[in-house]
DNA sequence: GTCTATAACCGGATAGAC
DNA sequence: GTCTATCCGGTTATAGAC
């Protein structure tokens, strides 16, 4: 087993990762995030000189595995049963693992959207693709005629909200309980698949 | 043509919303706050003691039109085909008239879930009814085995995502244009309505 | 590189005149 | 009710010793 040294700057960017995505950039403190990391305050500007540029960089990370996980789906599959099936598990499995990043993002996204957009933009995932493939399936009668964007659309919000909108959903319907919020996850893959399948394929058991 | 005139206390809740829902309460400024009234800063604490208070008044003011739709149709529908149809349009046409609504509710419950646990449930909407509508009618053969609570939460997904997530989907799917934007919008209504018939009812064209 | 001490600033809140 | 002036606590950021 390899016991890694972990480097000062790794820490606090994992602390300060943990710091903002909780309280957003507004609402999180140097001193926490120094607490956080087990490290001295003024270290943090050491590091990263200020608040805002330590946020750009823990932001800017936040992206990684969302574009990641993307692209790992559109180069392995090819037509859209495949698609819709990669993408959403893929999908749903980075939330798990990442369930605070959607909020993160869209929220400084909200705040500032100039300050993201290179970042977007830099991103290199390539949608278009994507919805090529339902266009010529749309042409084809394999799927209903739906417009390629609303579709895209549909999938992203069909795994993306229940993170984002988790409290409503947790306190609301599910008796506010973490298990139920869990199973519920576990169902919603499975449950996507089916219900986007039955959607646009015209011919559908 | 009446003349109102508008209380210095009016002016402080339209500022402070307008505020407050652009930039959270911890990135809102009390002096911006004034500023965007028209008035002293100090009024603000003469009229509402706190910044918390002043945020506690307007963040449950934003429920209220949430709150209104969905009662407004639960009284009026009561058939599964008439209550999609009803939620979509009206849903819609409040979220268009409260664009940053959802992104409010949903930042300030994610960071500060127990404030609001309240403010929804003394809030009175009863779910539970459309979930017993799409029971039934799943037993009767008449829509495909899903279960009631991700239909519910899907048909809320494909109608708020949109609006919460704006800024990603005009800057990278609509040529960050606001016009498009507003087109998108416009055909969704329908577009959901077909999506969400198609994808749960057995029989469909 | 890491720490302590402190500067510099900002923003919510209050006092008090009008 | 509304304003000006001011206080005071907290937070980012820097200086400087080690």
């Amino acid at each position: 087993m390899v016991k890694k040294t972990v480097s000062t700057e790794e820490k606090i960017i994992a602390a300060a990762k943990k710091v903002f995505i909780l309280k957003g950039i507004d609402g999180a403190r140097m001193q926490e995030i120094a607490d956080e990391a087990g490290i001295n305050k003024s270290l943090l500007h050491y590091y990263f000189r200020s608040k805002d540029k330590l946020f750009d960089r823990v932001f800017s990370d936040s992206f990684i595995p969302v574009v990641k996980t993307i692209n790992l789906v559109f180069e392995k599959f090819q037509d859209i049963d495949s698609l819709v099936e990669g993408f959403v598990r893929h999908y749903i499995t980075m939330l798990r693992e990442n369930p605070y990043i959607p909020h993160f993002i869209i929220h400084e996204l909200n705040r500032n959207p100039d300050r993201i957009v290179e970042q977007i933009q830099s991103s290199s995932v390539n949608l278009n693709r994507i919805m090529e493939i339902i266009s010529k399936d749309v042409e084809g009668h394999k799927l209903r005629p739906f417009k390629p964007v609303h579709v895209l659309v549909n999938i992203v919000a069909l795994c993306v909200f229940p993170f984002v909108a988790r409290p409503i959903i947790q306190g609301f319907l599910l008796n506010d309980s973490e298990t139920e919020f869990r199973e519920f996850i576990e169902e919603r893959t499975q449950h996507i698949i089916s219900f986007v399948k039955s959607a646009i394929f015209i011919n559908h058991p």
